[in-house]
DNA sequence: GTTAGGG
DNA sequence: CCCTAAC
């Protein structure tokens, strides 16, 4: 039969924006609608997500009106890199960066201090409890929301991590308006001036909580490499309010290259809302992202692997994620039905995921209005107003600046014959996979993960003093789904089962016809005529040997971690043995048409029901695949061949193999009955030329 | 450890 | 793919 030959191509990251060339240099501002319809890859989507992400908790944040100065609007630039890897792939990097500084800022806000009180927790939301990185931009406003529903986030995701670098670093104190300077003279007076006009009203009324609510948007994943994002502090994570800003506002910018060192993107997950101190941090942190390996579990016909950072290890991984990726699917967002703790949080609309809070000049934090209107949506308890009042007051801002974030890398396999359109889907899909549902972002302070989020940015000791470099950001799995270390009295772990979960699933496309799958090293294999599934096999296990590896040794599962390995860590005896308990599921891992080949012409030559026999004939390179998975594949295939082309799914089995496996089937059945018949069956021309293998050893 | 079959 | 009974 014939295969087709596939091309594997290596992501190391996505650029988001497939700004021309030309439009980089000119660095001129690329209307965001425009690059939508563009019908480019998503940028869009995936900025929306990475916005979204960052800004909006949906669930944390549901009521806040506040929303980001209009002021704030930002723009995001995009970068375009096109990277070589080592394994000579060709990688894409999608990078988006706000270009001015001015404009758009990431800035980290403090955490809040929290109160240990259970019950104090239990109100917010789970991503709450600690400053929260909000990251709004106004030009995100907007789209986010619909945009962002249309743009399938699901649940899932693994986790990333990124570097903060120390950019330049602008401190100031609480007091200071915080003016970031900006880097970039890119914007135009128009574009300032425009900005300046939302307030903070229109944004709220243009967001009507409702809204969020009923939209039950999630908030976009984001990433967005090099970009900042200025949130108000006191902004609401709710992704209406949030996204709020007009269309037209939304610009993508296209950068030069200047900054193209950042490769790095990070995404900030909004579960973990900071409370956005009005404050604003002094000093500018570019984050770094480091690319991690993510793995995908195959989907349907497609198949994407990532790799997954062994940061990321750090137990994002869940064997329910896996079952759950299944219905994770789901584009338009689910409310997340189940947080963590408490269901309040969700209601509640003092959520407010604030990481990092986006100050303008104005809010700089110290904007009262914004101020109270935070306190006030939030609706923290004025215990934690005062705290965080005093501790405003006497601490000096870290500004986070969030330079790019980094998709991990992905690989994917697809057929050379695959269309560019499947061919972004694929990746659209898997990378809307990733951001999809929620992403908390996790601390990283010297290599050392940052656990507590009572304790306060000087307490954990990120101070404006401090090198940046040390500090770092990593992308984790939805904290809903996780974060006991928020509940320091409860019982995190208690994952309900019967929550949905968001699951991530990176499947191709059903449609597509594409197999995705991971081996950046190997060319394209074409099935081999022998028995052996050689290469073919032999790549395909070491990757999926590498994903397995790495997926046990960290934990973190590709999809959906349910917990990082903290979490686990925090998990009393009783909970943790139950985990282990239940093994993982090993991953997906669809039979390519040529492990069918390869299957069939095994089966032929042994028959049936010597599956071993089978397993290390033709696959013993295959580590993945047991001669249970065989035998199970066999039982597909014969069911795949009995039924009509039109009730089969998933890749399409040659026909002339599924005759194949119906004549074997039918010929082993016969032999396992009447061996004497074998001669009678042998001379069969039907079967004849594909049981040559058999009559000659049964004949020799 | 394999097989076979249901889930 | 998982789980299990049966061998």
């Amino acid at each position: 039969m014939v295969l087709q030959k596939r091309l594997d191509c290596g992501f190391s990251g996505y650029q988001v924006p497939a700004i021309p060339r030309a439009t980089r240099s000119a660095r001129k501002r690329v209307p965001f609608r425009k690059r939508v319809e563009g019908n480019q890859i998503s940028a869009f989507d995936l900025l929306a997500a990475v916005a979204g992400k960052l800004l909006l908790d949906k669930e944390s944040a549901p009521a806040t009106n506040n929303t980001r100065s209009a002021e704030d609007q930002c723009a995001v630039e995009t970068n375009t890199l096109k990277e070589e890897s080592e394994d000579g792939y060709q990688s894409l990097k999608l990078e988006t960066s706000n270009q001015d500084s001015a404009n758009a800022e990431f800035f980290a806000s403090e955490l809040v201090p929290q109160t240990s009180d259970p019950n104090y927790s239990s109100k917010q939301s789970p991503s709450l409890r600690n400053g929260a990185l909000v990251a709004t931009s106004d030009c995100l406003e907007r789209f986010d929301a619909q945009k962002l529903m249309n743009g399938k986030i699901k649940n899932e995701i693994g986790g990333l991590a990124c570097n903060v670098e120390t950019g330049p670093s602008v401190c100031g104190t609480s007091g200071d308006g915080i003016k970031t300077v900006s880097e970039n003279k890119l914007l135009t007076d128009e574009e300032l001036d425009r900005t300046g006009k939302a307030s903070i009203g229109e944004v709220a009324d243009k967001c009507p909580l409702e809204d969020a609510v009923v939209l039950d948007v999630k908030p976009p994943a984001l990433v967005s490499s090099d970009t900042s994002i200025k949130v108000p502090s006191c902004v609401d994570h709710n992704p209406l309010v949030s996204f709020s800003a007009k269309q037209d506002d939304v610009n993508i910018v296209s950068r030069d290259d200047e900054e193209k060192s950042s490769g790095c993107t990070h995404p900030s997950p909004l579960r973990e809302p900071f409370r956005s101190t009005p404050h604003i941090g002094d000093r500018r942190i570019r984050k770094i992202l480091a690319s991690k390996y993510w793995k995908v579990g195959p989907r349907s016909k497609n198949v994407l692997y990532s790799k997954y950072d062994e940061n990321m290890k750090s137990g994002y991984c869940s064997r329910s994620a896996y079952k759950h990726s299944r219905s994770g699917r789901n584009y338009p967002f689910k409310k997340r039905k189940f947080f963590y703790c408490s269901s309040e949080s969700n209601s509640d609309g003092g959520t407010s995921n604030d990481g990092i809070s986006d100050s303008t000049e104005n809010n700089n934090g110290n904007n009262p209005i914004l101020y109270s209107k935070m306190h006030r949506v939030t609706g923290e308890s004025s215990s934690l107003a005062d705290q965080h009042k005093s501790f405003n007051s006497r601490d000096s801002h870290v500004k986070l600046r969030i330079k790019s974030f980094r998709v991990p890398e992905l690989f994917i396999e697809i057929p050379e014959s695959a269309t560019v359109g499947s061919l972004k889907r694929t990746v659209m899909e898997a990378v809307t996979d990733i951001f999809g549902d929620g992403l908390c972002v996790g601390v990283l302070l010297q290599g050392k993960k940052v656990k507590d989020d009572n304790k306060t940015l000087l307490q954990t000791g990120i101070s404006c003093d401090n090198q940046m470099d040390a500090l770092g950001f990593s992308l984790e799995p939805n904290p809903s789904h996780t974060t006991p270390s928020l509940f320091p009295g409860g019982s995190p772990l208690k994952i309900p089962r019967d929550t949905p979960l968001p699951l991530a699933r990176y499947a191709a496309n059903p449609g597509l016809v594409n197999q995705v799958t991971c081996d950046p090293s190997l060319e394209p294999h074409m099935p081999n005529s022998g028995n052996y599934i050689e290469s073919n096999n032999n790549c395909a296990s070491s990757l999926i040997d590498m994903f397995d590896k790495s997926t046990t040794e960290s934990t973190a599962l590709i999809a959906v971690p349910a917990m990082s390995i903290e979490t686990l860590a925090v998990v009393p005896a009783h909970q943790k043995s139950k985990q282990s308990d239940v093994a993982q599921r090993r991953i997906r891992r669809p039979f390519s048409i040529s492990e069918v080949e390869a299957l069939v012409q095994a089966v032929e030559k042994l028959g049936t029901g010597r599956w071993r026999d089978v397993k290390l004939r033709a696959f013993d390179n295959a580590k993945h695949r047991t001669y249970v998975d065989l035998k199970d594949k066999w039982k597909t295939l014969l069911h795949t061949a009995r039924i009509s082309p039109q009730q089969r799914r998933g890749e399409p089995v040659p026909q002339e193999l599924l005759d194949r496996v119906l004549n074997a089937h039918t010929y082993w059945s016969q032999q396992q009955q009447s061996p004497e018949s074998c001669l009678l069956y042998h001379n069969s021309t039907v079967i004849a030329s594909s049981l040559h293998d058999v009559d000659e050893k049964i004949l020799g």
